[in-house]
DNA sequence: GACGGAAAGTAAGCAGTGGTAACATCGCGC
DNA sequence: GCGCGATGTTACCACTGCTTACTTTCCGTC
């Protein structure tokens, strides 16, 4: 097709709105959007959208979906420079409260139970927590993680962290305005702390 | 006014609204509620909520806040029951997850930022936290818990049963369809792993 | 008790939304 | 080269939040 006149068939819809949508949440928040100003933006008729996501919902799941590929591959990333096991845990939790600070409604949108069928999400999270589950036993193992159970131990440390990034997501009166750096030193805190144990019996 | 005609004056149109908005937020959600529908069930043309309610937020807002002031009643009423300062607590954290189970929408509607205009909701979250650290202090006081910075301890406390109440609201994999008697055990258990620690140096 | 203004209701309408149906156009495989 | 499925378009529906202009009622003041 040429260059100037616009051709009939946009040629990727697809991941021109969903490219588009992503952003648009990522600044502004699930609310910013709507299919039809998207439509717009893309130069496109306001029904052309639903041929390509049957409904607003299946959108805001893609989206999700994308955002929670993006959140794994940082903790990926951030679990790959740790040599010792609990290094790797630590760096974790670092890099998931960290995602939350500064893509705040993406996360929001990540939980939010509307966009999520209950599918793809929740594998994701379940292989994390398997994930985790392995480091634990690796750290007991190497003898720096004692003798407790691994499913509480991660399922308590999957609480704090989560804990933390919604506390900053949901603008809690301590944690507002907090940088990604404030985040990560407070991640790090947290962690020691519930490591170490406050020491009640 | 008589009982069979219908006034021209509903009489108490801002109370009825709300209550119905709010039973209707705890079991369908935010999604599940308009202002046209509401004056529809009030037998009120559409834009008499209107004079009571400047805007659609600003009901939500009037929701949340009464939701806050429920979630309150319920730490309040958990905590007067305990002896030390220990035990209360443990009681409030209980309360707080038990509330998040039992209520998904409205813990979700407390916390959305969009919601609260960063006053109210803010200063009673603030005041929860002052009374925790109060009672830590007590706590140490007591020799019941030891010497460790308050406000770390406090924050620490607040992240964890957050956390579990955001996971179970958020239905992670591994707590979705939990009763809230689960989530009581649930939050002891996590909170006594907090409180012994992990044991990591 | 009349009365006048404030409070609380109404009808009508605006712009915007998600979503659907019927029709148009394009491009690829036979 | 043609036909069909994918991908657009236009026109529409029901609904939403919200506003404006008008009406009715209540209630305090004289």
């Amino acid at each position: 097709m040429s260059e100037g006149a616009k051709a009939y068939h946009h040629g990727n819809l697809r991941d021109t709105l969903l490219e588009a949508a992503f952003t648009l949440v990522d600044s502004g928040g699930v609310e910013a959007i709507s299919m039809r100003a998207l439509a717009r933006e893309a130069g496109v008729s306001s029904a052309a959208p639903f041929r390509h996501f049957p409904d607003k919902k299946v959108l805001l799941a893609a989206i999700a979906r994308k955002a929670a590929a993006e959140l794994e591959r940082k903790l990926e990333e951030a679990s790959a420079n740790g040599s010792d096991a609990l290094t790797q845990f630590r760096a974790m939790s670092v890099a998931y409260v960290r995602f939350a600070a500064e893509h705040p409604t993406l996360f929001d949108l990540i939980h939010s139970t509307e966009s999520v069928p209950a599918g793809f999400l929740g594998e994701l999270k379940d292989e994390r927590r398997l994930k985790l589950i392995a480091l634990i036993i690796e750290g007991q193992n190497a003898g720096l993680i004692p003798e407790a159970d691994p499913e509480l131990i991660a399922l308590t440390s999957e609480a704090l962290t989560h804990g933390l990034a919604r506390m900053i997501v949901d603008r809690h009166p301590r944690l507002r305005t907090l940088s990604s750096e404030e985040a990560r030193q407070l991640a790090l805190a947290a962690t020691h702390l519930l490591q170490t144990g406050i020491g009640l019996s």
